[in-house]
DNA sequence: ATGAAAGCGCTAACAA
DNA sequence: TTGTTAGCGCTTTCAT
C-alpha cells in the first residue's frame, strides 16, 4: 500500500537544495533566500508534494485531531452536539471526528485503537452514563464529558435541574396541581437532574410529590407512549406531563390521542430539546429549547483548554434551556 | 506534550532482550522461545506499554482508517449510513470515523488535512452532490460515494428510481390518478432518479405526466408544507402526494390539516425513507422503508475491497426499499 | 531464536 | 542563509 508520492528529499533534489530547506519553506520559516525558497515552491508545486502528515505527527507528538464518542449518531441530540464540536474545533486549528459506540465493549475498543495509539490528543465522551462505558473512560488523555459527571473530570450540562423546573413552573402556571413526567433511563445524571428539578418545582408550589406520576421510559417515541398509558391509569391521572424529551413527548401525544384525550385541554404536554421536527407534532410541542450546538461548542474549547494546560484544575459548565410555547400547552 | 509513555526500547530493557524481540513479541511473531515471551509479555505488562500506532502506521504505510463524509449528521439518513458503515469497517479490523462538512470549503479542508496527510486508507462520501462539493473529490485515495454517483467511482444507491416507482404505483393501485411529487434538491442524483421512477410508474399506467404536479423541496418538513399549499392551488389539483423523504411527507401532512383537508381520504400521502418516528405521523406515514444500515455497510466493505485491490473495476450497487402501507394511504 | 542495522518522512538541534 | 546530523518509535531486512 505505500504510496510512492514524493518526499522532502525529492522535493529537495528537483530544487537542489537540502531537504531541510525545504522543511523550512514548508514550515514557512523565514530563514530561507527568496529565491531559493522560489525555487522549492515551483518544486513543490511540479512534483503535487503533500507533506505526510504522520511523520509530522510522530516527531512533533502532536495530531491536532480529537476524538468524540457518543452512543449513536442517529440520536439528533449527539449529533447536533457532534456538530457543534467540529465547528469550534475547526475554529481552533483541531479536526475532530466522531465515532459512535453501541456498547461498553465497542467503546473500549474505540478507546484502545484511537487513544492508546496517540492518535488523537484529546476526547470528547457524549452520555457516559448510558451503560458501564464510564468504567472504560481513559486515564491518560485530556478529556471532556458531555452529559454526564465525573469527579476530576471537565464536563459540559445542560442545567438540567433549571430546565425541568422550567417546564413544570410553566405547567403549574397554567394551573396545572397534577404533573406527571416520562424520564429517561434512570442510570443517566441529566435524568437525576431533571428529576430534582421537578420536585423543586412541586415542592415550591406546596404541591405533594406522588411517585406514581414518575414513570421511566428509555428516551424512545415508543417508551413515551407506553407510560402515559401508564400513568392514565392512575385514578386521580395527572393533567399535565412533562417529557424529558421531545421523542418520548411525542409518544405521550399519540397515546393521549388514542386514548381519545384532547391536547392541551384535557392534557397538557411538555417536552425538552426542541427537535426541528417539534413544531410539527400534532398539536405543535411546548418544549425546553436547548442549544446543542453550543454545548458542543463549548465542550471542544473546554478540550482545547486542557490539551494546552493539561494541569488545570477541571470545570463543570452549565447551559441554560429556554421555554418555547407552543400549543402541546397553551391553547 | 510528548508524552513521556514507555517506548519497545523501554521494555526491551526491563526484560533483557533487543528491542526487536519486543517487537516481535507484539506482533505475533512465531519465532521467540515461549520463557523470552512471558518475560517480555510480563514487562509489557508492568511498565503499561501501549504500541505507537502512528509510528508503526508510518512505517507499515498503512493506517487503517476510514473517513466518512455526510453533509450533516442530523439527518437521520446519513446517520444510519454512517453507523452501518462504522460496523462493517470494525468487523473487517479498519475503524471508520465520521466527520461532516456542512460546505465545500470545509469539505476541501477535511479532505486536505486527512486524506492528503496519508492519515486515511480510504473515504466514504455520503450525497456528494449536496453541493460544487464533488469537484474537490480526491483522485489518489479509494473511494465509495453513496447516494451520488460519478463515472469510475465506486458508488451504492438507493434503487431510487424502484423505490420512486413502487411508491407511486401504490399510490395508483389505490386509484388515484392526479398524484403529486414533492422533490429534494434537484442537483441530486437520488432526486432525478426518484424524478424517473415517478414519470415510468405514471406512464405505464398511461397517465398523462403534469409538471406543475412536480415541486422543488430540500428535504426539510417547511419545504414539504410550502410544496403541498402549491399543489394545492392547482386545478385540478392532486389527490395524493408523493414525497422524496419521510420530513417533506411530514410538512405535507400538517399542510393538509391547515388546509382542512383529511388524510387519506382527501389526500393520501406517501413518503420515503421510514424514519423511526414515522409511525408516530399523524396519521402514521406510509413510506418506502430504505435499510440505510445496510447501505453503510455495503458502502465501507466496497471501499475496503477497493483498498485490498485498487485496480479493481469501480462498481455500483443499488439496494431496494420496500413498502411500508399504513395510514397515511390507507383507510 | 535472537540481535544489529537500516530506514519510514519528517523536525529540531547544531554547524558552517 | 544553508547544510549536516540526530533522532521520533516502530518494522523489516539481514546476520548471527
Amino acid at each position: 500500500m505505500k504510496t510512492l508520492r514524493p518526499t522532502l528529499r525529492d522535493v529537495a533534489q528537483h530544487a537542489k537544495v537540502s531537504y531541510q530547506t525545504v522543511s523550512r519553506v514548508i514550515n514557512q520559516d523565514e530563514r530561507v533566500a527568496p529565491e531559493t525558497r522560489a525555487r522549492v515552491e515551483a518544486s513543490i508545486q511540479k512534483l503535487h508534494y503533500q507533506p505526510n502528515a504522520l511523520a509530522r505527527s510522530m516527531v512533533q507528538g502532536r495530531t491536532y485531531t480529537l476524538a468524540c464518542l457518543a452512543p449513536n449518531l442517529t440520536d439528533y441530540t449527539f449529533a447536533s452536539i457532534i456538530e457543534g464540536a467540529e465547528s469550534a474545533a475547526r475554529e481552533l486549528g483541531y479536526l475532530l471526528f466522531a465515532s459512535s459506540a453501541a456498547t461498553p465493549e465497542i467503546f473500549a475498543h474505540t478507546l484502545e485503537v484511537f487513544v492508546q495509539g496517540r492518535q488523537i490528543e484529546g476526547l470528547l465522551v457524549i452520555n457516559p452514563f448510558t451503560d458501564e462505558r464510564a468504567g472504560y473512560l481513559p486515564k491518560n488523555v485530556p478529556l471532556v464529558l458531555v452529559g454526564g459527571r465525573k469527579s476530576g473530570v471537565s464536563a459540559v450540562m445542560l442545567d438540567d435541574k433549571g430546565a425541568a423546573r422550567s417546564a413544570v413552573t410553566h405547567l403549574l402556571q397554567l394551573g396545572h396541581q397534577r404533573i406527571g413526567m416520562v424520564t429517561g433511563p434512570a442510570a443517566e445524571d441529566c435524568v437525576k437532574e431533571r428529576m430534582v428539578g421537578y420536585r423543586a418545582a412541586l415542592i415550591q408550589a406546596q404541591l405533594p410529590l406522588n411517585s406514581q406520576w414518575v414513570v421511566h421510559g428509555d428516551w424512545s417515541a415508543s417508551s413515551g407512549y407506553r407510560a402515559l398509558q401508564q400513568l392514565l391509569a392512575l385514578d386521580p391521572r395527572p393533567t399535565a406531563i412533562f417529557a424529558q424529551n421531545d421523542r418520548m413527548a411525542l409518544g405521550v401525544l399519540r397515546a393521549a390521542r388514542d386514548a381519545g384525550l384532547l391536547v392541551p385541554e384535557q392534557l397538557a404536554v411538555i417536552g425538552l430539546d426542541d427537535m426541528p421536527l417539534a413544531s410539527y407534532f400534532d398539536p405543535p410541542l411546548t418544549t425546553m429549547r436547548q442549544d446543542m450546538q453550543l454545548i458542543g461548542q463549548t465542550a471542544a474549547r473546554l478540550l482545547i483548554e486542557a490539551i494546552a494546560e493539561p494541569r488545570a484544575a477541571p470545570q463543570t459548565v452549565y447551559l441554560p434551556a429556554t421555554l418555547v410555547p407552543r400549543r402541546s400547552t397553551v391553547i
